[in-house]
DNA sequence: GAGTTTGAAACT
DNA sequence: CAGTTTCAAACTC
């Protein structure tokens, strides 16, 4: 209402009002505009920070279309079907902009009306560029809207849910929400106002539409849109209250890789290379005082900066992959040298891969995110089920009660960002090591060697050396890790830089072609073990295994050489090595680790003891590797001690988040990069529920029970059990059901209601 | 820092 | 799929 926008919309409505027309309608109708419009903006401000990335708008999809299209090859079939529908309907909302001042009013009346908590939980399920979806549908509704003045949500939510093509397009909305929900924040001023009774009014047709659907939809449990609604509820200050269910959902989207998607489009404008910010820092409660300040700047030119910072920081920390933009051209300038490569959903299939540069000043996160980007590409095979990752992702945040509660509580930006930090110091993984240096890291970037940073510097992200390569080989740790090289690196006639990023994604789309998980992790690791493995010094055979298997013949599995070993994980079956002596497990299933369980002399004794020299070198680090196990904790409690028990005995040389970050991973793998999160919140038991399903099934054998690798494989015997989900008593599946229970919110959002 | 070893990646 | 070559990291001195 301050904000000049609004000024603006009052004043149209005020000549409208003049007009026949407006008076038939306010006959029509008794709601009086300027109330609605007060609402209206209070709402708009909610549902403007609420509006979660999930979704995008059509306009986004105009706009970036053709990437969109790329990365959500996955998105269901009805997507497409909207993103046309949508485009018509954006060229008819061009230009309408009397048309959106009515709308606004309108929707202003119908949040109005609605139920406060269902609009928020609504707006908060929302995307952002659901509004703006929304908002292009509205003409149509207004038309209608304005007959009936009862109608309200009720009439336009129909006349939406018509446009959309029915209560599925919800998903799809939800899909392209995600999408384009930086679109907003892109949005030029002299457009503003139109987006904003735009948005209103999508707000209230999401709204209507979610309460219509919802029941349908969105959320298999009460429980969950309950529980989300209460977020919203409890803060007495809904914006506030907003601000803060958003950042969990955010952060619970940067972990969940699949939401990179929207990534691409925060880039914009707004997002300036050197703002490249990290949500990291940006703290909820900061957020909060800001929209409380001023709740309709803040909603309205700052709610979209806030929004897309939030995503942005969300996305950064998940994966940039292209919104190189102008952001690359800074970099290329050297300004910043670590770029980071993510691959998007897409990744799920190789060739819509992407790279996106991060600036070095970026977040520590970003280390991670290679990881995670492409433990997600791996995941995110199928597109479907990376909904519901996120869907379950986030309705699990939100729902989760009382601990739960708590456990969302800290997940705060801030806690990702440590957690992210711990990750990516912890995930040194094969991959992530190197690509991307922390933020700390980029203090460093002074031109150290590769090895140096890799003697004294155990997390510093890895930096390749590479001559011949042109880093755009799998060679080149860099290129492999999916990270852009950076100053550090010593590499001759790189090519895997921002600059050259056409040649880097073609590259990789080539390398990919050939091996569509050349660039998954090579690690995978099996959430559900690292529970048991805080306990026990090691057991990480079992937990995680090498995708392919090493094949080594003279190091015996024992130095760097090896994959195995590197990756701080234990030889199985498939590997091919000769005199495996993995500390971490031997390939024929004796694990030195394992002594514990199956004492085996010959390897600890001798084995150990040279390992632990070996450790010792390698190392280090590995304190935060061991976090990786403490990272899988299945029950809530484990959360809060992010570091792990390695037992003394033999930290990993690297994380073994590598693989998975795993719920990428991350679960794991490099979903890790939820998994990532330190405490390993709900977010990573989701994740790892997830991989199972999600994960390739490349990257499944090790995992799976059910993969005839694992069930083979000596280790797999001790492993099986825990790899199951947790090694929990429930059994492998069984705590994935639970989970999945638990999350069912967002399942049902997936096209596959 | 130079040289060697090693095994993955790439190639045939 | 197997064998060979290439490559860069890991390692040694």
């Amino acid at each position: 209402m301050d904000t000049p926008e609004k000024t603006q919309i009052t004043t149209p409505l005020s000549k409208f009002e003049d007009s026949p027309v407006f008076n038939y309608i306010n006959s029509l109708s008794p709601i009086k505009p300027v109330k609605s419009i007060n609402i209206a903006q209070t709402f708009h401000s909610l549902s403007f920070a609420s509006l979660p990335s999930v979704f995008t708008s059509p306009h986004v999809s105009s706009h970036k279309e053709t990437r969109f299209l790329k990365r959500h090859n996955y998105s269901d079939l009805s997507k497409p079907e909207f993103s046309s529908g949508n485009g018509n309907e954006v060229c008819k909302d061009e230009g309408v902009v009397v048309d959106a001042a009515q709308l606004y009013h309108n929707s202003a009346e119908l949040q109005e009306n609605f139920d406060p908590g269902m609009s928020i939980g609504e707006s908060s399920v929302e995307p952002p560029s659901e509004h703006l979806k929304f908002a292009i549908e509205l003409p149509q509704t207004l038309t209608y809207g304005c007959g009936s003045p009862d109608s309200g949500c009720g009439t336009q939510t129909d006349m939406v849910s018509e446009s959309a093509g029915k209560s599925l397009s919800l998903v799809p909305f939800a899909n392209e929400a995600s999408r384009k929900s930086s679109l907003e924040g892109q949005v030029h001023p002299a457009g503003l106002y139109e987006i904003e009774s735009k948005k209103e009014a999508t707000e209230c047709d999401w709204e209507s539409l979610i309460s219509d659907a919802a029941d349908l939809l969105i959320f298999n449990s009460p429980i969950d849109a309950d529980g989300f609604k209460e977020l919203f509820q409890k803060s007495p200050n809904p914006v506030v209250g907003f601000c803060t269910s958003f950042n969990e959902m955010h952060k619970t989207q940067i972990v969940n890789p699949f939401g990179s998607g929207e990534q691409n489009e925060m880039g914009d404008p707004s997002t300036q290379p050197g703002e490249t910010i990290e949500l990291t820092q940006m703290d909820p409660t900061q957020d909060n005082l800001s929209a409380n300040e001023d709740p309709n700047k803040y909603m309205t030119s700052n709610a979209s900066k806030a929004v897309s910072n939030l995503h942005r920081g969300m996305r950064r920390r998940c994966l940039d992959f292209e919104k190189v933009g102008s952001r690359r051209k800074n970099l290329d300038d050297g300004s910043s040298s670590s770029s980071v490569l993510v691959q998007l959903d897409e990744k799920t299939t190789p060739k819509n891969t992407q790279l996106v540069p991060v600036k070095p000043g970026g977040d520590s996160s970003r280390c991670i995110l290679p990881g995670i980007g492409l433990h997600l590409n791996a995941l995110a095979i199928n597109s479907k089920d990376s909904r519901k990752i996120k869907l379950e992702t986030f309705s699990s945040s939100i729902t989760l009660p009382g601990s739960a509660a708590s456990f969302n509580s800290r997940t705060t930006d801030q806690e990702l960002d440590e957690s992210l930090t711990l990750v990516s110091s912890e995930r040194d993984n094969d991959l992530n090591e190197n690509a991307v240096p922390l933020v700390e890291d980029l203090s460093q970037t002074s031109p150290k060697k590769k090895r140096r940073r890799l003697e004294g510097e155990p997390e510093a992200c890895k930096r390749c050396n590479c001559k011949k390569s042109k880093c755009l080989k799998l060679y080149c740790e860099c290129f492999a890790a999916g990270v852009y090289c950076i100053e550090p690196c010593a590499c001759q006639d790189c090519f895997n830089k921002p600059i050259h990023e056409d040649t880097v994604l073609a590259t990789r789309k080539q390398i990919e072609s050939r091996n569509p998980l050349a660039f998954a992790p090579k690690v995978i690791r099996s959430s559900e073990s690292a529970p048991e493995i805080r306990d026990e010094s090691i057991q990480t055979p079992a937990s995680a295994r090498h995708k392919r298997g090493c094949n080594c013949k003279k190091s015996t599995c024992l130095k760097k050489y090896c994959e195995c070993y590197q990756g701080g994980v234990g030889c199985s079956i498939n590997c091919r090595c000769e005199g495996c002596k993995n500390v971490f497990g031997r390939k024929d299933g004796a694990a030195s680790m394992e002594m514990e369980d199956e004492p085996e002399d010959e390897t600890e004794a001798s084995v150990k003891n040279g390992v632990d020299k070996i450790l010792q070198k390698t190392e280090i680090q590995n304190n935060d590797e061991q976090n990786p196990n403490s990272a899988l904790p299945t029950t809530p409690l484990r959360f809060y001690r992010p570091q792990v028990q390695f037992s003394s005995k033999g930290k990993p040389p690297r994380s073994f988040l590598g693989v998975g970050s795993s719920c990428g991973l991350y679960t794991g793998q490099r979903n890790g990069k939820p998994n990532i999160l330190r405490p390993q919140s709900k977010f990573e038991k989701q994740c790892q529920n997830v991989p199972d399903d999600e994960i390739p099934e490349i990257l499944r054998e090790n995992h799976s029970p059910s993969s005839g690798i694992k069930t083979s494989s000596p280790n797999s015997k001790r492993v099986s059990p825990p790899q199951n989900n947790f090694g929990s008593s429930s059994g492998p599946r069984s705590g994935r059901k639970l989970i999945l229970q638990s999350i069912p919110s967002f399942p049902s959002l997936t096209p596959h209601h």
